[in-house]
This record gives structure tokens, sequence and C-alpha cells, in this order.
DNA sequence: CGAAAATTTGACATGACTCAACTGGAGTGG
DNA sequence: CCACTCCAGTTGAGTCATGTCAAATTTTCG
């Protein structure tokens, strides 16, 4: 169960017995069924939530009732509605499960104590905040710059093992088309080769 | 020339005197006329840059010419091409000035001293890219879940500021729509009220 | 096996784009 | 200080990519 994580926050810092003894202390461990969710819209979010094994999506849904995939994540990655979490305010944001999954929870609160305890930490996250800032903004680009065929298979370059454990209606609304519209485009994108 | 930069310090970190000290000796001060370039495509960005005064616009152009504003940067923002500036490869922006511009800036490797010997910065760039990384997430909501004029409404909304500094159809650009449907959707919103 | 979900396909609608022309204001040089 | 150019902004006409709605087909999974 720990290994991953462990091996994870490896490639950004280098903990001591105690650090990781401590960072064990203030992470919960949860499993949750498939179609299960992690986030309901309008709750305040609690945790912060690192998947160990498992399919999540976060999703916002408009007053039309269209939903919009924000964030895939699988394994190694970390979920949840973040300005939720951060603010204090409700979620906008559901996430729930595509797969059976376990996952390794943080309270702000432990968070916090654990950016003083162990400054570390706050360099990891530093880190991994910068990297999903960068990130999000290439993503930003593709979605204004590019046709929803470049588009689509940027990310199917960029995101095989995603690709391959999600149904196209949802990467569709990830990419902001409709699954209509994507069925199209594969079908084109098949009829070329 | 330092009050700003240090109070917009202070409102996430304490420093000592001899902690400012050190900051103000790894930074240099630049000065930038309009239409001036900070950053262009193909070269290895160096700097990460905070805007004491001014106003510019980070933006990539497509193959066919299209030019599409990934950001503007006002007072108290940093701005650069992050993703050169970390991984050391060619910028894919361009930046340049939209007013006289003054900066602060800092290399990577002062940047990396100053987490070191100071680990409160870390503590304020993780704060940093954490909020840049919501707001990036909001406005790819903006993008990809509501119409154009929405959008528009949206961005003026917040970015009252800007929206008054910066050409029309430079906002545009920064929407993903032509300047031409801009006016179109302005015209309507007059027409409307 | 059967119900529900996912995907595909067709017909049609529409929002945004392209290209082109025109207007008006800002900045520049004689 | 005026004339001229340049650029931002607007408007119109036609096109195109993607959306919508509906139905048929295939896949998934209890």
């Amino acid at each position: 169960m720990w290994e991953g994580i462990l091996q994870n926050i490896g490639k950004y810092i280098t903990l001591t017995e105690d650090e990781i003894a401590y960072f064990k202390s203030v992470v919960q461990f949860k499993k949750l069924r498939k179609r299960q969710y992690l986030v309901q819209e309008g709750e305040v979010v609690k945790y912060e939530s690192y998947v160990i094994k498992g399919c999540l999506r976060a999703y916002q849904v408009t007053e039309k009732g269209q939903e919009h995939v924000v964030q895939f994540a699988i394994e190694d990655w970390w979920i949840g509605d973040l300005y939720s979490f951060l603010t204090g305010t409700p979620a906008t944001l559901n996430i729930d499960c595509l797969e059976d999954c376990e996952l390794l929870q943080i309270t702000k609160e432990s968070l916090e104590e654990l950016y003083i305890k162990v400054p570390k930490f706050e360099r990891m996250f530093r880190i991994l905040f910068q990297n999903a800032f960068v990130h999000s903004q290439k993503r930003l680009l593709s979605t204004i710059a590019t046709s929803a065929q470049e588009h689509y298979t940027e990310f199917i370059k960029k995101y095989p093992n995603i690709d391959q454990r999600v149904p196209n209606h949802q990467i569709a609304s990830y990419l902001g088309i409709t699954a209509e519209s994507l069925s199209r485009i594969r079908a084109q994108l098949v009829s070329k080769k």
C-alpha cells in the first residue's frame, strides 16, 4: 500500500524514516467502488486524494445538465476540488470513480501541519502545482488553438493509458466536444489510414 | 521600486531584514518600452519576471500565423514562459509589452538558491502556483462549457482592470475567438441593455 | 439473457470563422 | 498643424465545423 506513494514522493524529495512515519500517520486510506462519488457538488471538500489504484473523473454540470470533465486521475495522481478544499466554499465539481479505487487522503489541517513540520513537502507540492499549471496552460492552448481532430490526437498521444480506460463520451467531454463529434472524428481518422 | 513587490510578498510570507536584503540581491531590474519583446519564440528563457509597472501579453503563434494569447500580466503578476524556464527548452511563447514596463527578474539558478536559503519562498511559490492552477482550470472550464458571449462577460467581470488596458482583438485572442466575433458579441450586449 | 449504457449514423440547425470592405481615431512626419 | 498612414474596430455575405435531436446498433454487465 505504501510503496507506490513513497516512491512517487521520492521523485521530488528525500525523507527520513521519521518523516515517513509522520506522513503515514496523517493520511487516511479509503476504498471506493466504481460509480461511487468521492466529491459531490455543494459539499465542502475535506480531502485531497492520492490515487493508489483505480481511475476517477472530476466534472462540472452546467445549468442545462451538460457534464464537462475537468480532470481524469489514475494511479499516482492527486485529485480533488482544490478550490473548495482551499477556500472552504462548496464544491462546484463532482468527482466519481470510473473503476474501483484505493485512495490516500489528507485533510487541509494535516496538510498545513505537514508543510510546517516537514517543509520538504512544501517543495514537493510547489513542484506538483507548478507542473499542473504548465499542463493546464498547454491544454488551454490546445483547446483554443487547434481543431477538434488535432486536439483529440494530441490527447491520445499524451494519455494513452487514460484513453484505454475511459469511455469515449467522457473523453469527448474532457475535450469540450460532443460524443457524436468525437465518434465522427474517430471514423475519419480510421478511414485516413 | 521595492515597496510593491515586498508588500506583495508580505501577503504570503514574513521576511527578516536579512532575507529581504538577500532577495533584493538576486533580482534584477529591467525596463522595456511598449512593443518590445520580453521573450521570443525559440530562445531559452532565463528569467521569470515580476511586473512592477506596465502590461504584457504572452502568446503563441500557430503555423497558420494566428496569435493566441495565453496570459496577460499587469502590476504584481509574474510572467514568463514557465515551461522553457523550467526545462531549458526553447520557448514556444512570445511575450511583449503592451505598455512601457518595469520588471524585476530572477534566474532559475537564483530562484533555486532562494528556495534553499529561504524556504519561505518555496511556500510563497507553492501558493502562487496553486492559485494559478486553480484559475487556469476555471478558465478552461469557461472556455469549454460556456458560449463565447458568457465567456466574454465573465472575463470583463473578472479582469476589469485588464479589459481597459488591452485592445479588444487581443482579448478576443485570449478568449479563443476572432476579433470579428467579439465585435458582434459586444454589439449584441449593448443592444440588450 | 436482458436492461442499460455507449457508440454510431443521419438529417438538419447554428454559432463562429473567413474574407473583404468600410469607418474612425491615433500616431507620425513634413 | 495638417495630411497621411496605419491599425483597431465594425459590418456584411457566404462557408464550415460542430452541435442538436432522433434512431439504430453494439457493447457491457448484472
